[in-house]
Parts: C-alpha cells; structure tokens; sequence
DNA sequence: CTCGATCCCTGGACGC
DNA sequence: TGCGTCCAGGGATCGA
C-alpha cells in the first residue's frame, strides 16, 4: 500500500527512467479512476517530461510545453495517485502487458509508461497550473519538512485521536495505516489517544521517529505488504522491520506482550497494550461498542503462531 | 466539530 | 473443486 516512502521510491525512478523522454501517444482503458480521460488524451500527447516529484501520497509529473505552438502552455502536470493496488512503470513494447494495465503511455524511446491497477482506488488527473496549484493547497504539511513547531500545532490545533490526526492528509500529507502504526509504537503512544492530550515532549518525540522511520524506509524502498513494486519492477524491503503492522497475536519485540488491532479512526490499528497504555475511557468506549474490536482474523482463529 | 457508516474495487483467504 | 462470503484499505461524502 504506497504511502510516503513507496511513493518517493516510485517517484525517484521515475525521475531516473523517464525524465527527458516525450510522450508520444496514450492508450485508455477503464477510465474511471481519472478525473477527465478527454483532458489526458488532449493534452498529453507531445509533452516531455521534465520531472516526477512526490506531493504527499501524490505523484506530479511535471510536463514541458506542448510542440504546437497554438496550444498555450498552462504549466500543466499529470497528477497520480496510486491507491492501494496502483503501479506505474516504463516497459518495453514487447513485454506483455499484466491485466488491469488502465492506461499506456508511447514514450519517444519506444518504451511504454504503464499504469496498472487492480482496485482502481487510484487517481489521474491532468491539471493545469492554476487547477494544480488549489489541489495542492488542500494538504497538510509533508512529514519530512515541516518545523517541530509547525508539527505540534497541527497534531494539538483538532480534538481527534492521533491516529486520525496523522491519517489525515489535510494535517501531514503523505502518512498512511502502516507508518502511523510504526511511529505510534516506538513512541509508545497509543492511537486512541487525543492530540492534544500529549504532552509536547510526547510530540517532539513523535515528530523525530516519525521522520527516523519515513527516512528509513525509503531507504529501504518501502514496504512491499502484498503486491508494492516499485518503479523498476521490485518490491521494497522495510516491511521486515515492522514491529505492529500487521503483527496481530505476535510477541512485542520491546517488552513481549501480544500485538493487538483494534479500530480508530475506522482503521485497523495495530498496538502493544502494555507499552501504549490506552487513554481513559477508551476501554469502556470499547465495551460500548463491539465495532472497535475487528473480527479476529481468519489466521488468529485458527491459531496460527509466529 | 468529530465520528461512524457507506461506497468504490478486486484478489485472496476461508467455510462449506 | 468450486462457489459464496468476507475483508483489506484511502478517500469522498453524508448524516449523527
């Protein structure tokens, strides 16, 4: 599921494969992932990529100019979002394509940028500058570059749970279920606990191991879960460190209790019950209401060990 | 204001 | 083996 660092990873290849080359035809399939498949087809044609940068969990694909001069310039970019199933990536003609490939872009080098998603929760959209620009304007901060004061005032300016908080890409843009889940255990916070209920040195701590772990997994590429490939085809390798995510019934690597989920913010959230003590009246809250507690998973039911 | 519910979509896991 | 059902999850949207 590409959040930040699987989309910084797709991004910095793409940068690497496909900068200078122009697009010179497109194919679409099922279209409708994409904001305006006429605007695509209009307007993309002839462009050359001049970058590829990562916008949150966006991806922009800066083009340059169009060859005909009567089509004014707007500054236009490809805006993409790869959901939870998206892949793009250049390929030769003559590699098949994989089923559920949306939409095919001839590049000037005779390779074919792809884009390939299953669930189509993804998002295309060609946006000029202006059109651009207001999209952009609707997301939070990027994890890796705000100030520790910037960071604080938005974790404590909304009475929501931090796990809302950081899901919320009007606040940080770019944090995704894994990372927050990641960053909430190795500060011991629990996700059910209100933003501005932590005490600053709480979100200080939080803002370092945030970044410590973002940074870290684009090292590594990202967490390939089920079926993240990056740009070139590979899957990441940070989801070996995981210590929560995904790791319902296990032992706590810090202190052995056992990993548990439960739901916040209408997310799976994966936590050590001793280490991330819940806030007051969130066990009740619970009780109250059974939906919080997910049905146990199929592999718990059957008692499958680590 | 925050929250939960609902929808979108497919593949994979599971129950029978 | 095969068919039905549930579920994952980011984001938009709507109602409580």
């Amino acid at each position: 599921m590409p959040e930040l660092p699987e989309v910084e990873t797709v991004a910095r290849g793409l940068q690497r494969e496909v900068v200078g080359r122009t697009i010179v035809g497109l194919v679409l399939n099922k279209t409708d992932f994409i904001d305006d498949p006429a605007a695509l087809e209009a307007r993309l044609p002839g462009r050359r990529i001049l970058a590829v940068e990562r916008f949150g969990k966006f991806m922009l694909i800066r083009l340059g100019p169009p060859e005909s001069p009567q089509q004014d310039h707007d500054e236009g970019a490809l805006l993409v979002h790869l959901g939870m199933t998206g892949m793009l990536r250049p390929q030769p003609v003559n590699v098949p394509q994989l089923k559920h490939t949306h939409v095919v872009m001839h590049l000037d080098d005779g390779r074919e940028l792809r884009y390939v998603d299953p669930r189509r929760f993804g998002r295309m959209a060609y946006l000029s500058g202006e059109v651009l620009h207001d999209e952009l304007l609707r997301f939070g901060a990027d994890p890796l570059e705000v100030t520790l004061d910037e960071f604080t005032r938005r974790i404590r300016q909304r009475h929501a749970r931090i796990k809302a908080l950081l899901l919320d890409q009007t606040v940080l843009r770019g944090i995704g279920n894994i990372y927050a889940d990641e960053s909430l255990w190795k500060t011991k916070i629990h996700p059910a606990q209100l933003g501005v209920r932590l005490k600053p040195e709480q979100v200080a701590r939080l803002y370092r191991e945030l970044q410590k772990i973002l940074r870290r997994a684009i090292e590594l590429h990202g967490s390939s879960i089920s079926d993240f490939l990056d740009a070139e085809g590979e899957p990441g390798e940070y989801q070996q460190h995981h210590r929560v995510y995904g790791r319902e019934g296990k032992a706590c690597s810090r202190c052995k209790a056992t990993i548990r989920r439960v739901i916040v913010a209408g997310r799976s959230s994966y936590y050590c019950p001793r280490c991330q003590p819940a806030p007051r009246g969130w066990k009740n809250a619970c009780k109250a209401n059974p939906k919080r507690l997910p049905r146990r998973s199929r592999s718990s039911r059957h008692g499958v060990k680590d």
